[in-house]
DNA sequence: GAAGAGTGATTACAGCTGTAGTCAATAAGG
DNA sequence: CCTTATTGACTACAGCTGTAATCACTCTTC
């Protein structure tokens, strides 16, 4: 699977929330802290493209943008890299180091056990 | 905390392991499939200098470089960041995440549950 | 039909990264 | 002493990233 930039993510969030949008559209639903352009979402956009993560149909004189990856399979493949590499991909050094973290709550461990529960059966 | 690249990581690896090393000694310790160079090395070392993550100590000619972090804490601010990112903070979504995709064995299953049970207690 | 607004395409440019090569100094070995 | 190997410093260079600006078109609206 291709990799995604840290900004190029952002750009996708917004159309794994909603599509298919237009440029300018998805300029207006990225989130405001990154003060970014119109022309900085085209560039994006365009390296998205290139990249193969999204594809373009043409409406009119501009482009509707769609996701052609899910959201959920891009995310499982970005965390499966992060515990291979640094936790020799067992995910079980990866929940201590945060709860040694403090990172989960009691609310956390309670859904996160009651998840596992349901996985047994 | 000083952001490390995907390669230098592989340097960080090698002197979290066994530090202090000079250079040559971290070359001959990279994993073999990077297929680097002496050069390669010894510019990786001098990025993570200059980010601050390695110190250097004199030897003679040559340096003996050492972590200034711990990997321990490394990992987590970098575990910490995906999970913001992907999973909005939450680690429930990213274990479910990981039981969906099968990367949770029963043993790994048991594992998590007898650690969040030390952690109640 | 002329002027303005919206659009994708193309270009720009600096900083980071992967991947070295070269150089000058120095230590070591004969 | 002279050669050779070692070492850090500096330089190189292409590809990726963040962050745009500009351009050429084409609708829309007088």
């Amino acid at each position: 699977m291709e990799r995604i930039a840290e900004g190029e993510y952002a750009v996708m969030e917004v159309l794994w929330q909603e599509a298919p949008l237009t440029a300018a559209e998805v300029a207006e639903r990225v989130p405001e802290d990154r003060g970014w352009s119109l022309a900085t979402v085209k560039t994006m956009l365009s390296r998205l493209l290139a990249k193969g993560v999204l594809s373009h149909e043409e409406d009119g004189r501009r482009y509707l943008y769609c996701p052609t990856i899910r959201r959920e399979d891009y995310v499982a493949a970005e965390s499966g890299r992060l515990i291979d590499r640094m936790f020799a991909g067992r995910i079980t050094p990866l929940v201590a180091q945060l709860a040694a973290r403090n990172r989960l709550s009691p609310d956390d461990i309670e859904e996160i056990e009651a998840l596992l529960k349901e996985l047994k059966s």
